[in-house]
DNA sequence: CGCTTGATTGATTTGAGTCAATCCCAGTGG
DNA sequence: CCACTGGGATTGACTCAAATCAATCAAGCG
């Protein structure tokens, strides 16, 4: 297979993939975009509810999603869980470890889930000599970081009815984003993981999930969700943030 | 003035400062050294109360806290503000604005304060030619990612006494790592500042403060804090993470 | 077809918020 | 030098959103 095929191969391979905003946009070579591509291992497999890594394991890199859904979370002693973040096709996670050269928190699926891995150690390098790549990291990194903001305006100021209409908005906009149905969609995840994400507890969301239904703007069964009034949705977030798609 | 006495005056001069991380350490020789610290801007100085930047604002670069305290904060349409950060003498502010080349939160003083600023582009095109700020840059970021993740973690998880504790004990720890008290200190922010960075009411504080005070843990006149018993306030954090300074 | 696990629903409790006065200090001006 | 004043801080009384406790209910599975 000659060089551009191969190339061609792996862009295509990537392409709904989030990581590919950091080798295939914005002028690199077919040559450089092979030279990333290489270190970039290939997809692999895990049942749901399997550890990814836990805090103190070693930094190896950052991690995209492909299929399935990962969680990423804290810990108090008593064992409740903060859920920092769901990662769903085409996202990035792993970041926490940058810091310290491991990492800090949980991640583990949601459900059979495959994943890419790039060797930071390997970005880096090619980081000093493609500024773009290393813009591209700086934005991924920055996209964390506002996200992460956006989420303590969301535990630290807005009711449970809040919480609960900005995380259907949230998952709504990224699947958008990914080329699927912002309207129609399964969840992932299950009422605790989305309790524990949104600090209330799973009665609430419950409760508020049958709400939201009587009220007709939305219809849900089970993990299969319809969003069937986007504006009544909308309307019952009342902070000042454009909702950010992760 | 000689290369070496140049580079020698503004070591001193970052040498409390969290900036300095990025440059002087970790074998980068003299003539490097200087090379950043041509770029940084000298400091500003703002009385209390001024904002620095708002949503909107281009980016220019990173802030460096020399002397006071700023707040980072988003804000509900119904003007609540949630405080991401509190920045201390010797932190670095303004990450928020490199997804976008655009702020997305608020900064403002809330003291007397000065601070420096390095503009990203410059700091940037140094990274590709020095491997070792580039490591520090990635951890600069991993670390205000992590300290996200710690503040996620408390307002979703934590109760109005642990995270005040959380708070008090962070800020000392800070203090110390900066070669300040660790157990008596001035804070720099109001007492409203502190509800917005806990997500819980004014008059919470107040009542906290006072039966901390009244199980002798603390003493607290206005904002001067004196940490009187360092295990018992310890002891009201009952999560698993250890406490992660800024 | 029972069993397990997650989801829902209802009854009750409570931690923290809200509302409403003071209090107290820092800054101002006479 | 001291009274005045205004905004932050404190304190108390009351309320309420959401948690907790306690049953079911439903669905996937061996």
């Amino acid at each position: 297979m000659s060089q551009v095929q191969l190339a061609k191969q792996l862009r295509v391979s990537c392409e709904s993939c989030s990581l590919s905003e950091l080798c295939l946009p914005r002028g690199l070579t077919v040559q450089e975009i092979s030279q990333l591509d290489d270190y970039i291992e290939r997809p692999r497999k895990l049942d749901p509810n399997t550890q990814i890594y836990q805090p103190g394991d070693k930094f190896f890199g950052f991690y995209a999603v492909r299929s399935g859904g990962v969680k990423t979370y804290l810990t108090k002693k008593t064992g409740e869980q903060q859920i920092l973040g769901f990662h769903l096709p085409g996202e990035i996670f792993g970041l926490d470890g940058m810091e310290h050269n491991s990492h800090r928190c949980y991640a583990s699926t949601m459900d059979n889930t495959s994943y890419c891995t790039i060797p930071f150690e390997k970005l880096d390098e090619l980081c000093a000599e493609l500024p773009d790549l290393r813009i591209q990291v700086y934005k991924l990194l920055g996209h964390e970081i506002n996200c992460d903001h956006s989420h303590q305006l969301l535990l630290g100021q807005q009711t449970a009815h809040e919480r609960l209409a900005t995380f259907l908005l949230s998952i709504s906009s990224r699947f958008k984003h990914r080329g699927f149905s912002p309207t129609s969609f399964m969840l992932p995840m299950s009422r605790h993981d989305i309790a524990c994400y949104l600090g209330i507890a799973v009665e609430t969301v419950s409760r508020l999930f049958k709400s939201f239904q009587q009220q007709g703007i939305v219809k849900i069964n089970r993990k299969q969700v319809d969003i069937l009034n986007m504006d009544l949705l909308t309307g019952l977030v009342a902070n000042c943030e454009e909702s950010d798609s992760l």
